[in-house]
DNA sequence: GATGAATGAGCTTTCATTCAT
DNA sequence: AATGAATGAAAGCTCATTCAT
């Protein structure tokens, strides 16, 4: 299903900088090592990336992308704009929980980049950041979320949230259900603390 | 009451590497660099630091502790929990939109450390976090806030959301008001996006 | 008359090699520039040379064999010794001028070597010394150069004065023509600069 | 004698490099090894150069500089043209069989790089060319060379000369002496070889 | 013979850290 | 305490060469 137009080395090496960038974080990673993890020569990773941060580039988009795609994939038009949000914020903790290394590159790795990888980054990630704006005008219109929310605004506090809830999640080790966070977050999200 | 027990050196060397870190990023910043910006030789900081990772990490302290107090100073006793709540909320927006580089610290160098940094710096910040839980804790008791909020999870989606709109402002070139979100970011904590 | 018995390959790489050492020089030059430039595969070349350094020194034989052929056929025996050195110096000046590519490559490219490929060099131009040795004897045997002129010495004297003359000329980016410098060239060597 | 402004480890370098490549050549040599020799290490070096071939550049300079000094003091006013010329060629040949280091480094190395370098040198070449120069165009002025020869070819000529002496002395193994072609030599630039 | 993807040894250069002064 | 010249480990990257197809 996945229409892998890239050679398979090049996914080979993807799989390996994955993982060691998951345990020493993109600095502390040698390319060699990369090569190793990967079953590849030094040398054979620079016939698909230039320079060692086109690696952790080529995974964000990759990754991301395949991300983006489930979430895509998972919130359809005929849902609520309510059932729409709880989606997201399931698949965005549900994907994230079973996939540990990857929550480790988008919320540790993914910030160890300067201000110029970052804006890059927000780009792989548009297309999720429409998604959760859309699910918003969506709820505006059909009057289920109020009239006078910013929508570019309450998107990033949503996205903020569930971020901080991840990587809170992460560095205390995962020692709790991340899922289990779900109702509570969107909960909150939809009717905020005032009693 | 602030009582400086360190030598100004190590206050000119944390200034000089807060300018540094603040443009370069913390790994691509020499020590040198520092040194020369502190206005003193290169060995000099090693009678101040041990490690250059540990300027960051007193940076962080020093930097956060500043900000803690501020927090602590702003936020008093016989506030009501919601106006206590706006005015974390404005200190927050307000003090990193004052000061520019202390927000490139907060939201892009503070990031760019592994793991054992992250959780160091999760102490730093103990005291912040403690203080909005009390906020929170607070509007529970007095009945302002609802009382099936979970505490923790609370706090974490409070500080996402204020954190990411902070790195949003900041990666966009700080070309609008951050102090202008506060209204409508604390109008989301309070009442949520439902109508 | 000239039996090539290698395979066309042989002589496009060699092609290949003579333009791209002339523009970046050996050392700068890669091998997979040469198979470019040359049409061919980069293995294809390992089937012709077995090293690098072996592409330069079929280079030399082939093209300094082909420039000292045309001495070989320039100069005649009808020729006095005079003449025949005054041709020497025409084909000389004239050969590199009319082909700036190899005036690179024998200027140039041909001193990038060791000591141990320029020994190997000095064998493919044994047949332009002994030619010119022999318009030497020649003269000295017919009483039209003088009887007490050390053969071997003059020989090194002619040679080393035309080859920076050329060399100059290249250096000063081809400004002037080269062929213009035969006369008093060789007027030099035949009547010295003593009045 | 020698104003040294420079530091003592930057001509502790130089010398080790003059080792060093007249043992390997340039492109074979080693920073590694050059900062053995000099008794540094390694990183020492780029305190006094930028990069590799920098060394290169200074030891010509250094090196060149000192030659040309010898010309310089050699060769005074009160000469006649062909004593001076004599002595040009006196001390050429001599400084060069004295330190074959030097030779190496003059005959071997100074061509082993590219056309940009190589203009470099000239420059510093330019005070030995004025110098040789100076003493045909007072050769010419007092009578004592003819008046027709064209300096700067001729400059050329005799330099050419001199240099494939040099060079042919060098590749044979130094088996002869060099200072002994002296004579010879400055015959052949007086008197050309028409008898 | 021809290919070109893959290899991996090798080298320059950087820069955090040290220490003699 | 302060200096800054010196250190040397460490690693990203290149490219000549190989070999399975």
């Amino acid at each position: 299903m996945t229409s892998s137009k890239k050679p398979d080395k090049y996914y080979a090496i993807l799989e390996g900088a994955l993982k060691v960038f998951a345990e020493y974080g993109f600095h502390k990673s040698q390319v060699s090592r990369i090569a190793k993890e990967a079953g590849v020569a030094d040398g054979t990773i620079y016939l698909y990336f230039k320079k060692k941060e086109d690696i952790l580039t080529g995974l964000f988009q990759e990754k991301l992308g395949e991300l983006v795609e489930k979430f895509n994939q998972g919130v359809t038009e005929e849902m609520t704009a309510k059932e729409a949000l709880r989606k997201v914020c399931e698949i965005h903790f549900g994907e994230l929980e079973a996939n540990v290394n990857l929550a480790f590159l988008t919320q540790i790795e993914l910030r160890q980049s300067d201000l110029e990888l970052r804006q890059e980054i927000g780009q792989a990630l548009k297309r999720y950041i429409i998604l959760i704006e859309n699910i918003l005008e969506r709820g505006k219109r059909d009057g289920s979320f109020r009239a006078d929310i910013d929508v570019k605004l309450v998107r990033l506090l949503i996205f903020g949230g569930m971020d901080e809830v991840v990587t809170s999640w992460l560095i205390s080790g995962q020692k709790y259900s991340l899922t289990a966070q779900v109702g509570p977050t969107v909960n909150f999200f939809m009717k905020g603390i005032e009693s």
